[in-house]
DNA sequence: TATTGTTATACTCTATAACTATA
DNA sequence: TATAGTTATAGAGTATAACAATA
């Protein structure tokens, strides 16, 4: 598809799902290169940002089903850019832990990721890109 | 999910994808109360705005493709909301044109679309929703 | 009794291939 | 030779149920 048709573009939140569309593609194909699906990235920003976490906690704020994660875990520890290691008090629990080389491999991505965004918000005027940025923000912090 | 990881959200293409997956999902929900699909309200949408169209016009502009499309098709002859019919000139295409049924159906949906919008985009100005639109449009109307 | 991680399974969506009838 | 619509089918992604170990 080129750009969206006139009819539809009228409603703010096709536009939105519109150009979401465009730059989820765009992301997931670039962070493709290096090696991640966009689950396996967020679950890696997370544990990089917020320190070792335990499944059921990473299931929950990235939205994704439990053992949907299972795999997702399992594929980064192949990969070795995490590890799973057993959780110091509750006996049930695993904590996931990124690795030297997760990070490495994030700060790839993270650069194929801002082109990739670039890419897309590029007609945008920087004041203009904040502003969407802060829009944004905005929604999301009500929900 | 209540509200995006801080890590997550610095992220302009991050923030995007996230508010536009509540705001689809708010939208799906709505107009599935109307007994549509997404994409068949997609393709009513575009029959009512600008008039029958072929099906691999509709799935060109819907980047849906051809397969899926008959499906949709289908789905919205048998609830009396469209009709296909032969192309005059082309012996191997098929017209499909919306039907009164199908136009009144659309503005139950248009209002059920309305109402998510705004719960989604309720927290926002009126002049900031404004000026989302202007600027997701721009990067729309530039890919 | 509830929760963590897991396996198995079903289901929906997306995508490809291939066939027919026309062009 | 190419295109429109269709059928069949393969595959990825998503959701549910159920189980063992632990709380």
């Amino acid at each position: 598809m080129t750009t969206p048709p006139a009819a539809l573009a009228r409603h703010t939140g096709f536009l939105l799902a519109w150009v979401a569309a465009e730059s989820s593609d765009t992301y997931a194909r670039a962070i493709g290169e290096a090696g991640f699906t966009p689950t396996q990235h967020g679950v890696l920003t997370l544990l990089d940002a917020d320190g070792p976490q335990v499944q059921a906690r990473l299931s929950e704020r990235l939205d994704v089903f439990k053992p949907a994660m299972v795999g997702v875990v399992t594929a980064l520890e192949r990969a070795g850019w995490a590890q799973r290691r057993p959780h110091p008090t509750d006996g049930r629990a695993v904590e996931v832990h990124i690795t030297d080389r997760g990070r490495e491999a994030l700060r790839d991505a993270y650069e194929r990721a801002q082109a990739a965004t670039d890419d897309v918000l590029g007609v945008l005027a920087d004041d203009e890109r904040d502003t969407l940025h802060a829009l944004l923000a905005k929604v999301a912090a009500a929900r």
